[in-house]
DNA sequence: ACAATAGTGTCTGTGAGACAGTATGTC
DNA sequence: GACATACTGTCTCACAGACACTATTGT
């Protein structure tokens, strides 16, 4: 093999001493679930019920030699070195069931960060990916590692952290992605079980983005049910499903699923 | 799990030589521009007048020292290996510049490609960008350079080529990103001159996309002056411009204008 | 006057936005 | 029955879509 590269090598005057290649190639991932606001009281609605969380892990202050780590003691997107047979996208997928177990979950890439200094080892490239994991997946591992180098974070509690190398904007770029996604496609649906009632799902877009549509309740169920990537969940016999009722909602709700179409929302319509 | 720790600890105790590196990090450009559609009589309107064009360069068959070339012969982005010192976004605007003559351009990363054996040299990624050079300024160069080794191709044209390394699907992606950003964003308007005219923007878009808005001339002459993006162009008596006749449109047309406001459409909407 | 391009008027249906009202359950 | 939650009716206004019509120039 090594063999035929140095051939491939002086058939096209390719010297590869000729360019620096890249000290490292890594991928990052930012996951993002929801986690339930403690509501103070019973009060009326208007808030919202989930606030968007980041799972971030606490880099250790030192590694296994006792050496002082790089970036050590500062919090960080779970990432690593992509393997050669791999693609930064296949990377990420690992990395994402390494740290939460979870699989076939959403994970879309969104960035590139590449500048010379990001990083003090060298010229490390990070592919920034962001992952969407329901909150049930989450809470599991959660509770099973160390609650200490692990964690989730709101939004605005990351933004207060101490963060390591570029981090800061790699996950503000990533909100950016993840919330444009919610707007230009049903991504969305990653953070809901496969059927979910309208008002859940009018919760969750609460929580991610702010839209007039999705602001006013009885707009939003007007309008959501006749969207051509949202249809009622039907049983067997083609009536539609019912969630069952629990002890705070009294009324069983309709339950509703999302369908495959690709909608590209355009600016000219 | 204790699989992810001694991960962890390796990549904490970090040594280069334990991962094998990246033997090479390129950014290659699909450079978009329109050319006119020879218009086959004087027939009446519903053609299009222009069509979407790309720019190729041919590779070398042979090198400087007659040795054969890797994919040479074949039609190829644009594109190179980038500096330690530049980004793989700046590495894009250098390489536009020098095979255009054109700066300040529009450009945009739209992909990665990274899987190993889509370069036999080894293991090598490359960062995929596209920009939009007016009309205009592409011309002057493809008469300025060697007509065979730098050409335009509409795009059904490029798909019939014999194109290297994986650029097949680089510009298939290449042509979703640009489509989507047409659909999305105000990108059309590095298709046009700072003050263009209505009709140019429209015959602009019939070019790219296919929008029920666009299709319709009444409909678009309504419509777009409306858009909250779109302007007159006033000039300083604050009277709206008006373009100048030329052999074939008598009437004079109002110039219009893009303003920089950014618009996130919406599926929820 | 005529041809060609650049727009506008008008009609109709659908849908957004606001807000009040009804239906279906539990306690 | 009281109450909370899950929807639905209705009204107004605006805009999309279709298509015919007017306006302004060059020749």
């Amino acid at each position: 093999m090594s063999k035929f590269k140095t051939e491939e090598d002086a058939l096209q005057n390719y010297d590869s001493s000729r360019y620096r290649t890249p000290d490292g190639y890594t991928s990052d991932i930012a996951i993002f679930t929801l986690i339930p606001n403690e509501e103070s009281t019973v009060g009326s609605e208007s808030t919202s019920h989930h606030s968007l969380a980041l799972m971030l892990i606490k880099r250790a202050a030192f590694d296994a030699e006792g050496e002082p780590n790089i970036e050590g003691g500062k919090w960080a997107l779970p990432g690593g070195f992509i393997h050669p047979e791999e693609t930064a996208y296949e990377a990420a997928k690992r990395e994402l069931k390494e740290e939460t177990g979870v699989d076939g979950i959403h994970i879309e890439h969104y960035g590139v960060y590449d500048k010379l200094g990001r990083d003090k080892r060298g010229w490390i490239l990070s592919n920034a990916h962001y992952a969407i994991v329901p909150e049930e997946n989450i809470k599991s591992r959660e509770a099973a590692d160390d609650a200490d180098d692990v964690q989730l974070f709101t939004m605005d509690e990351v933004f207060a952290l101490d963060l390591a190398f570029d981090h800061y904007q790699v996950i503000k770029d990533a909100l950016e992605a993840v919330r444009k996604d919610v707007f230009q496609t049903t991504v969305v649906k990653n953070f809901l079980t496969e059927e979910f009632k309208l008002e859940d799902l009018r919760q969750v877009l609460l929580a991610i983005i702010n839209d007039p549509v999705v602001n006013s309740k009885p707009g939003f169920f007007r309008k959501a049910p006749r969207l051509p990537f949202i249809v009622e969940a039907l049983d067997n016999n083609q009536v539609p499903k019912t969630a069952e009722p629990t002890s705070t909602t009294k009324r069983p709700s309709k339950l509703y699923r999302f369908v495959d179409v690709d909608i590209i929302p355009s600016i000219w319509r």
